[in-house]
Order: structure tokens, then sequence, then C-alpha cells
DNA sequence: GGAACTGTATCACTGCTATAATACAGTTAC
DNA sequence: GTAACTGTATTATAGCAGTGATACAGTTCC
């Protein structure tokens, strides 16, 4: 089952969506796979300390985008088809760089910048 | 008096947010300096189509931190200190690193890859 | 001095996020 | 079959973000 392990909540960002995040990058990483059970609405909802309502909202919002089918009194599992991996990768990481670049760039740093400082940036997370 | 040119909304950040850290960008670049004009909160509600109360709370927010200096009638101007900007340039890069490195690990990938994706993209985005 | 600007303040309203408490229906496992 | 889980649905509440309209006080400039 999927353990949520290392998920910590961000402010000004709503919860329902960083779940949402968290399970597309998971299926991007590998480290979610297609057939994994979802924890149960309720379960998730005591492991991050937020409302069962939030929960189902993200799950709702997942199963919409097909990347995790529910059945009334079973768990919800996730599924992952043929070109579901590079599409969210290509969501994911352009929007992720769009805004990142171009906060940088409104800061004034070259590419070079950029990158040495995602370099250092990278060893101190490690 | 600062032009705001080449700001665009985005989504699913609150635009006070947005506006604030465009003016603390701007300063940091140095495209933005000590005793700079800011445009009237009426003129720039107009300029990006957002409500006037909405910027207001935006100025009142980048007063309180000292970046923005405002005199009832007057115009209101940027107000640059000694430290200012080291300290803006650890704040916006460390929150804006973080996120993106955070996010890029959990897709799995790996430094380089990291810093290859920021390379590509600048370029299209020159 | 007066017109046109500036900042400041208040009220009401909508929509979204999140919480809270239930209720009901279907499944899984013993 | 029954208990304990699952998903689903409903209603109510609170707070924040954002809009809209309006009013008042101080400035700048002719």
């Amino acid at each position: 089952m999927i353990s949520f392990d290392g998920f910590v909540l961000e402010d000004n960002v709503p919860i329902y969506l960083q779940i949402i995040g968290y399970v597309k990058r998971g299926i991007v990483a590998g480290s979610i796979l297609d057939g994994d059970e979802m924890p149960s609405r309720r379960m998730l909802s005591a492991m991050l300390g937020v409302n069962p309502n939030t929960v189902q909202k993200s799950y709702a919002w997942l199963e919409e985008q097909g990347l995790v089918q529910s059945r009334t009194g079973a768990k919800s599992c996730v599924r992952v088809g043929r070109d579901t991996i590079p599409a969210l990768r290509q969501e994911l990481l352009g929007h992720s760089l769009k805004t990142m670049v171009e906060a940088m760039k409104q800061m004034g740093m070259t590419r070079e910048e950029a990158q040495a400082a995602i370099a250092s940036f990278w060893e101190v997370e490690e």
C-alpha cells in the first residue's frame, strides 16, 4: 500500500492539490505502480491529520484523471496506462520548471548561476 | 515608475502573493531600486485587471516587511536597505529551490537530469 | 484655491478550502 | 452471517481570497 512517507504539508497550497501532486510524482518516479492500493480515505486523513473530505476530494479528482479506480466497499487502486508516465512527467516538469525558471530570470540570474544553485542545493538535501 | 511589464497572473497562487513576489524578485534583480515609485493602488489594479483591495493587501504587506513606504495622499515608494537584497535573495531562492528540488527528487530525477532540464528549458524561454 | 490625483477604511457579497458530523451502501475477512 | 472495514453522499460551519462599491483624508499640481 502507498505509504505517503516523506509527505509534508506546505503552506499556501491547497491540501488536496498536494495529495494529488504526491501521487502523480510517485507514479512518474516508479515508486507508485499500476495496481497499487491507495490507503482508505479515513486512514490517510488520520495519517496526515486532515479531514476525510479533503482526502476524498483529491481521490475524486485523481479518479477523474483516470489515475485511480474506486469501487464502493473495496480499496481504491492506482491505474497507470501505457502513456500515463510520459504525460505526467511532461505536465509536472513543465509546470515546475516554468515557475522556477521565470522566477530565477526575473531575479537576474544567469543559466549558469541557476544550475550552480540547483547543484549546491541538491547536495544539502541529500 | 515600476512598470510591472511581463507580469502574468498564475492559477492556484493568491494574487496578492504574486504581486509581492514580483516586487521582491525585481529588487533582487536590481530592476527595482530604492526610492522607485510604485504605481498607485488604483492604477495597478487597472493594469492587472484585479481589484484595488487585492493590490492594497499586497502593498500593506510589503509595507509591513519594510520594503515599501506609504504616505496618505502621496505615491508609495520602494525602500531598499543595506542588507535587504541578500536577505531577499536567500528567502526567494531558498523557497523556490526547496520546492523544486524536492519535487524533482520525488520524481526520481538525478542531479544531472535536473540540471539538463533547467538548461534546455532556459533556452526555450529565451 | 480647486481639480485630480494619492492612501486608507469600511461594508457586503461570492466562491473555494477545509473542517465536522453523520448516514447509507457495498466489500472483505473471520 | 456478521463485524469491520471500504466508498459515497449530505449538510452545516468557518475562514480566506477576491470582487465591488463607496467614503474620507491628505498630496500634488495648475
